[in-house]
This record gives C-alpha cells, structure tokens and sequence, in this order.
DNA sequence: CAGTGGTCTAGACCACGTC
DNA sequence: ACGTGGTCTAGACCACTGC
C-alpha cells in the first residue's frame, strides 16, 4: 500500500511540526516518493476525509487547527469511572491468552494473530461490566506479563507500549442479554444492556478490538452542554 | 461530473428496487456509462462511505439493510435524521393537550403546571420512536396550535417562540420495554431499546422535558474520532 | 504565467471467492 | 478459469488562484 506509506509518513511529520500549514502539493509527494500522481492524491485525500487538512483548488493543502473533542463516550481507566461513582472498583481477570481472533474481529484489526483478554469488572462488589478484548499479538503480546487485575489496558498500551491512541471507532447498542452473559452478573436472560464496541487505532494501525457489556440497571450515559462545550460522563447507578 | 450522475442514477434504481441487494460491478457501470472504471469506482466508493452498500472482494458490491443511528450530542430535527437515513418520515400525533406535568418531571421543569405532546415517529411507515414531551404551559402553550405532525418541536421553540437553546441535559439509558411501549412497535416486551431523556433550557430556564424511546433493534450510536477532530457519523448497522 | 486541486482515461497486476 | 474489488500507472484536460 503505497498510499499507507505516504500517509504515514505525511502524519509523522505532521506531529514533528515539520511542515507549516501548507502541505505539499499532489505532484510534489508524487516526485519525493516515486509514485504516479494519483497515489499522491489518495493519501492527501485521506488526511482531509480524517480531518486533517482541508484542500482548496488553486491553493494547495492545509493543515487543520487542532480540535479538541473526545467523541460521545470517553475513553478512561474503569478506576477513574469508579471514583466519579464513588464506589470501590475490582476486577476479576477470566482470560489472558493467545487465542485467535473470530472472523469479525479479525476483520477489523486485520490480523487474527491476537492476545484475548476478558475481564469482569465490579464496583463495591457488584458485577456491572464484562470487558472482551482482542489486542494484536505481534503489538501487544508483552501485555500478558502485566497485572491485569490492577491495571488499565488502555494505560499500559499508551505508557509501556509507546502506543498513543490515535483514532477511535466506536459504536453503543442496546441489547438484552443472553443466557450467558447474564449469569455472570447474576441476572435473568432477557435483561437490557449497553453494549459499546471500540476499535482504537495507533496512526492508522488497529491495536485492539474491545466489547464492554454493561448492566443496563446499573449504567446511564449522562450528558450536560451547551452548544459550543460539551462533556460526556459515564454514570453508575 | 461522470461519477455523480452514475452514483444519482444506482440512488434512483435502488430506491425503484431495481436490484436485488447486488448492486452491477465496477466493469458493468463502467461499460454500461460507457465510462472507464475508475469512474465508475468512484460512483460505487461512494455509496459504501455513505453507508448505502459494502463491499466484498472478490464477491462483489452488496446494498446494506437500512438502520438508523443518531449521534448522541445532537438535538436535530427528526426529519433531518430522516432525510440522512435516506427514509421517509412520518408522524403520528397521539397527544396534544394541557396537562399536569408528573412529579418527576415538575421537578426538573420547576412547575407541573406543563403541556403534554406526544408522538409516535415512522421512518418508511415502520414505528421506531416514542416520543413524549412536557413543556412549561407558561413559556409554550401556544405550540398547541402549531401543526404538530409536520414542525419540529425543536424548531418551533427556537423560531417561532424565541426560545434559543443554550443548554441540554441528557441521558441515555438501556431498558427492556414493557407491554405498552412494545404494542407501538409491534414488539413483544421485554425487547430492548434506548431511552434518552433530556431537558432543554433557555438561558437557564428549564422549557422542555422529553423522553425518547427508540428500538433497540433499529438504533445504533456510532462515532469515529481522533483527538484532531471529530465526526459522528451517521452511519446505520 | 506556472502551479494547484478535480476529474477522467485506458490500460495493468494482484488477492480473493466462486464455480 | 473467471469475475470481483483493491491498487497503481502515466498520461490528459479543466477551472481556479497567485504572481
């Protein structure tokens, strides 16, 4: 992939400040990386359908100004969302393996070659959340050595690893539980849940695929703004 | 512009069902425009990214079923979310009349002394939304009289009652419906949705309570971030 | 005027799925 | 073996902005 290499390396810079706000041009990228103009083309394209940069015809290629925004659900440590309720987090590690991925999950990380790690999460010793991540062994498999029951992933991806979150896809469902799923936490099948699916992403690389499903008698999503700000919290009840 | 009349053309033939949920390949658009294939690419590219159909090497171009997702921050006409979703809406006004507000509601609008709107919202004649609004009787009576099938509610505070929306507090929660609400979808009970509440102030005034019910089964909140930008996609599963 | 992005062409090779 | 989508090439013409 080509224009995955020129991409890369355009976003590399971009972080190093090495280019103003003025992006080379289609033909320019074309010439440094040995490439036929419309492959130029497609990185630079790519960047502006991110956010990145905006293109005016005539002018050239434009940097963006940093927006600061963290999409509808944040991505944080369960500690911290224990705090906030004032309850007393725990976590019981259920998986922490090499396993290959399903064809769904591997679909979105691009590999099958993965670590799983499963996680039930309690608060004041009630069962609230059940965590299933798929992590790219060939990234991530040293995770398996840290201490998954104190320990945020997310915090040791960015810190140990050097993986700094980049790009998140999510998605929230409402769900009612099956059989399964709501044995661990002690209720009846039938019973609604929040189910969120996250895929992050270290420059454009999927790192890891996760589930987290959340009793939905114990999870709200709360939300107060005003048009310009906002601030999204993630409340148990 | 080669590729937007072949992409307006398959938006027209997919809306008559004229295929099946196979759409024609890269080479059959491309011989049948008589346009090379890259054209016809383009056309096909850009249903996929608006979520219109997927795609599958090796196998082909597929229609993907219509779902409906809204972004969690926004408050925007239902008619907008419609007409993104590529559905015809409609509405059903079930109630419009001056009533007392209950108390958990007169709590949060300080006074029960309220006006009780509520309406069922079809997308494609199918029910998918329950929608259950209280407003101040002082600051609103006056919506009674406005076409409550067609306008936005959103809209009619905001233009023609002057009622600018400077702050939203909301929350969104996963729950089982109960018979009632189930017999609007044709649902049995107990199948999940969405709940979201929210109040809406005017310059710290509380106006509007509302209560949103949306089928599990028909809304998915999607969003795709990074910390440059952000852009909730309207995107169905 | 030379440079930019927007569009388009007519080929090409590849990996993959289906038959 | 054949068709599919994914990628890439080396050209081309256009409308537009800057100097």
């Amino acid at each position: 992939m080509k224009y995955l290499r020129i991409k890369k390396a355009l976003l590399q810079r971009i972080a190093d400040g090495a280019y103003g706000d003025h992006l080379p041009s289609e033909n320019e990228l074309a010439d440094t990386h040995g490439v036929s103009r419309m492959t130029a083309r497609r990185a630079l394209q790519e960047l502006v359908s991110e956010g990145y940069a905006s293109r005016v015809p005539g002018r050239g290629t434009f940097l963006q100004p940093r927006r600061f925004s963290q999409g509808f659900l944040r991505v944080r440590p369960f500690r911290e969302h224990a705090a906030e309720a004032g309850a007393a987090p725990s976590t019981r590690v259920l998986t922490a393996e090499a396993r290959r991925a399903p064809a769904t999950v591997a679909g979105k990380l691009g590999t099958n070659k993965t670590v799983l790690v499963s996680r039930l999460r309690r608060l004041d010793g009630e069962p609230v959340m059940l965590e299933t991540r798929y992590l790219r062994a060939d990234l991530c498999a040293s995770i398996l050595h840290e201490d998954l029951a104190q320990d945020s992933i997310h915090e040791l991806l960015v810190d140990r690893l050097r993986l700094p979150l980049t790009r998140v896809w999510q998605r929230l469902e409402a769900i009612a539980l099956d059989e399964g799923m709501a044995a661990w936490f002690g209720l009846s099948a039938g019973s609604p849940a929040f189910r969120l699916e996250r895929v992050t992403y270290t420059n454009d690389d999927p790192v890891t695929w996760v589930e987290y499903v959340m009793r939905g008698d114990r999870y709200v999503f709360q939300d107060d703004f005003s048009p310009q700000r906002e601030s999204v919290r993630e409340v148990s009840r």
